[in-house]
DNA sequence: AATAACATTTGAGTTGACTCCAATGTCAAG
DNA sequence: CTTGACATTGGAGTCAACTCAAATGTTATT
């Protein structure tokens, strides 16, 4: 007979608000059981799933998302194919990521030369950031079709 | 004499809806010179203003943070403690993006290992996928005090 | 003068993931 | 039997950055 946790104590052990933990249950993506008065009951299993969210938040995934694609502890039936289309989801998980990475590595880029230029203002400077905006620029728009910039491709402070 | 554009052409040329003009004008981020039928017209600078918002929304920073930190084209008057100030915040920006980086490059390490364990499982990935979860776990608890783990640390799925 | 294609304003709705509140129920201790 | 610390629910509020709708005004063309 396994031991079972007071909303209260899972707050605490999982570092989640107890708000949190009910609003879980009210969207159905962790529904612990009750006792006689009404109270939730968290089983070991239900920590497990709700440390599982947590690392999957940390890996941006969405609330739907992991409602959607994973049912925890109905690991019994683990047909291979769907162990495949979740590694699949996986990987266009890890696609976006690796955007996100090197759209952050642009900005940081660009952070970088505009707190120098602003420091050491000089012409060489000043150009690569026009420059590397100008790049930067294309990029915001690059699935948008028929924008004309011109002549606006001058900068200013 | 300068041209002057209609909401409607700024919208094509920079590619942000009208309602979106509309909003910045009237959250006073750009706020364009009217007509005498109260029509709005955007001025060279309002479209400069606007285009260097984009890459500052580009570098993820926030509507009020471009509001409060950069006012626009009154740089003639660049005093240079202003500059130093500028720069340092754009240096804190980047050390904030310099952590988000770090973050998604262990999101990015996770969602390989687990599809690998996924695709192909092993006592040897599996462990590695344990052993990282547990590391990240850690770093989500970071600064939260107080947090035993009391036998938890099984994982599954 | 009618119509279409613009423009304006105010105010409300959207999204996701909570967070907060008020009213109420349960339970152990003194 | 009252007090305090728990628990429950439903529903409303929060945040940012828009987005949409409705009612209305303006301009150009037929």
């Amino acid at each position: 007979m396994e031991k079972l946790y007071s909303i209260q104590e899972v707050s605490q052990i999982l570092g989640m608000s107890k708000d949190k933990l009910r609003y879980y249950d009210r969207i159905g993506i962790v529904s612990p059981s009750r006792k006689d008065n009404r109270y939730r009951m968290y089983s070991r299993d239900d920590l497990i799933d709700l440390m599982n969210i947590q690392i999957m938040q940390y890996a941006d995934f969405s609330l739907n998302e992991i409602k959607g694609k994973f049912g925890f502890r109905k690991m019994e039936n683990i047909d291979s194919s769907y162990c495949e289309e979740v590694a699949a989801f996986l990987d266009a998980k890890n696609a976006e990521t690796r955007k996100k990475i090197n759209h952050l590595e642009k900005v940081s880029r660009l952070l970088n030369i505009a707190s120098e230029t602003l420091r050491d203002f000089n012409s060489e400077s000043d150009q690569r950031l026009a420059e590397f905006v100008r790049e930067l620029y294309k990029d915001i728009h690059e699935n948008e079709p028929g924008i004309s910039m011109e002549g606006c491709d001058q900068h200013q402070g």
